[in-house]
DNA sequence: TAGCTGATTGACT
DNA sequence: GTCAATCAGCTAA
């Protein structure tokens, strides 16, 4: 089961807050590695100051004004990698930034390439971490996520949860704008809600 | 060419 | 709570 096209080709905010609640596989290595999504941020278009729509290289923002449902891989502050799903249709810019996961298979392995106990938190509670543990580096960059080694599928369970909503976290620019979701008091998500 | 920054993490006080 | 790791790409000169 995996989540189709049309589903990323709608406004980033409602793919953003519509992602909560779905599975992120990798087939990375060999090994099935899953996690429940928990944890998302919305980045816009030029418009948005925050969004590599607007300050990163070429290569980047063709990505982001490309079709919706590829993936969007970027390195940060030298040693970690960053998850993204583009959103929107061709010519239309936006991304989702996966920023913690809930593990539902293959923890194990998790466990084995976070150097970090298998039943931890901080296997993927991080952007950087889920990126980790699934293997993700920048060859993940602008890979199909409807069919590949890296694809979300749709819930595994009836989304009977609260969404919270609020700031996004760790950048420096448009600071105030409430474009982060994530599971209310799932104990994955990066940071603690009040 | 030199200096600085960043959508983070982990180690340490 | 503070701070270093680490590097591509940007800026100033």
């Amino acid at each position: 089961m995996t989540l189709p096209r049309e589903f990323y080709l709608r406004p980033t905010r409602a793919v953003a807050r519509d992602l909560l609640g779905c599975i992120l596989v990798s087939t990375h290595g060999g090994a099935i590695t899953a996690g429940r999504i928990v944890e998302t941020e919305a980045y816009l278009g030029p418009e948005d100051p925050a969004s590599h729509a607007a300050t990163r290289p070429v290569a980047a923002r063709r990505l982001f004004y490309g079709e919706g449902g590829h993936a969007y891989v970027f390195r940060i502050y030298g040693l970690h990698q960053c998850l993204n799903a583009i959103t929107g249709r061709a010519g239309r810019p936006g991304c989702v930034l996966i920023r913690a996961l809930e593990p539902v298979a293959g923890a194990r392995v998790m466990a084995r390439r976070r150097g970090v106990a298998v039943d931890s938190v901080s296997l993927t509670n991080g952007p950087g971490k889920l990126a980790e543990a699934l293997g993700i580096t920048l060859r993940d960059n602008g890979v199909d996520l409807t069919r590949g080694p890296l694809e979300i599928g749709p819930p595994d369970a009836p989304r009977e949860f609260s969404v919270g909503v609020g700031p996004r976290v760790g950048i420096t620019r448009a600071t105030a704008l409430p474009l982060r979701f994530w599971i209310y008091r799932n104990r994955f998500v990066s940071r603690r809600e009040r």
